[in-house]
DNA sequence: TAGATTGTTAATCGATTAACAATC
DNA sequence: TAGATTGTTAATCGATTAACAATC
């Protein structure tokens, strides 16, 4: 690909420009200068500009950016036009949660299977889906041609897990044990690490500091 | 207060070195360079250093750093050597998988209420907690001095929420509604947003990277 | 055409890394 | 003391902001 390597802050970004877009289509807001959105998302107009250039030109001078093309150009950029078969590897309280979040079909991570250690939890259906066992993984990643993993079991088991995953083709995981999957991963599978408790920590920490403040 | 401002980055990688301290505790490690601990966390001896000398020199030259008085060090910069307590605002799914996830607990975020605004859940029991109505919020929030609310509410919803619980005290508020409440909450009052389905999308954006890539 | 606003280059700012003197 | 490793300053790198020419 002859695509430069766009840093991980504008990523970052990316996925809100898309939900104020969608919300501007949602108002039927047509168009939009990068003066005013920025108003509204509180960043620069300078670095929105700068931003959406790294993927193309998607405005026009002395009119700013169509709402709704701007917005389908960045579903495509994040991969949200297309289906991607999507499994749930952990089905406590956390997993089942995921698994009853519509939302995320909407955007094109279709829920294919849900699976578990546990026998206990064999056959329970969640959102119409029948919690299967781990050690029917490899066959069913290949039927559907899971893409996406959703990891939602504690550390110790998840590391096992990602071999079999990875072993059986799956590209990509959205890990929410407590360990960074990242380094224990082939280099052509991706991993994003999302760590709830660590994000309550950052909350904790800046409430600390509030307090000291006055 | 005396502490100069402390860059986003740096309080982004805190808890990720309270983490790999607590394993190195766990597994019996003593003292630590900045050298050997980069090589684990994959990140240069140099930030390391940076990083914790915002705080104070926990360090000894020729030594190292004492893994477990790092650990308590960062403990109390992040506030986990205190109890806040904690609501949960929106008990469906992923209200009650959180409420139900002990770790948080084990860091002082003692979940001590949790609430809907559907009366259908009235009385409903999660964890030892029932479910109680919004209502009871103003004067729930004052008895038991809640510090922390996490929101697990539509985003509609999240925002009517968000003045009531302000209103009566509450200083942080950990948002999982798909909206960015930091720019309608009080000053004083801190946020941080969860956004898992752009997190998601990161994920999707990554993937299809690695694919146009070969 | 004149006005508006982008796309893009240049300037600034901040964060990371390297280097090394201080010190245990 | 000699060796190791921190704390901290200086150099580098990257990301953000400002500015403006291009152009609709």
């Amino acid at each position: 690909m002859e695509d430069k390597d766009i840093s991980r802050a504008v990523i970052k970004r990316l996925p809100r420009y898309y939900r104020y877009l969608g919300e501007l289509i949602e108002d039927g807001v047509e168009r939009i200068s990068s003066n005013e959105l920025s108003n509204r998302m509180k960043v620069t107009a300078s670095q929105i500009r700068q931003d959406l250039n790294n993927f193309g030109g998607f405005g026009q001078q002395g009119y700013g950016y169509n709402v709704k093309y701007l917005h389908s150009e960045i579903a495509k950029i994040l991969g949200l036009d297309r289906t991607h078969p999507m499994i749930i590897v952990g089905a406590g309280n956390l997993g089942q949660a995921l698994a009853n979040y519509t939302q995320f079909e909407k955007q094109g991570f279709k829920l294919v299977g849900i699976f578990d250690v546990n026998p206990v939890l064999k056959g329970v259906s969640v959102r119409g889906l029948e919690i299967q066992m781990v050690d029917e993984l490899p066959e069913f990643i290949k039927k559907y041609q899971v893409e996406i993993a959703t990891l939602t079991l504690p550390k110790s088991k998840a590391l096992e897990m990602v071999k079999v995953l990875t072993d059986n083709g799956v590209k990509a995981i959205w890990n929410f044990a407590h360990t960074d999957l990242n380094l224990s991963v082939p280099s052509d599978v991706v991993v994003e690490n999302v760590h709830l408790s660590e994000s309550l920590m950052r909350l904790s920490y800046n409430l600390n500091r509030r307090e000291k403040e006055e």
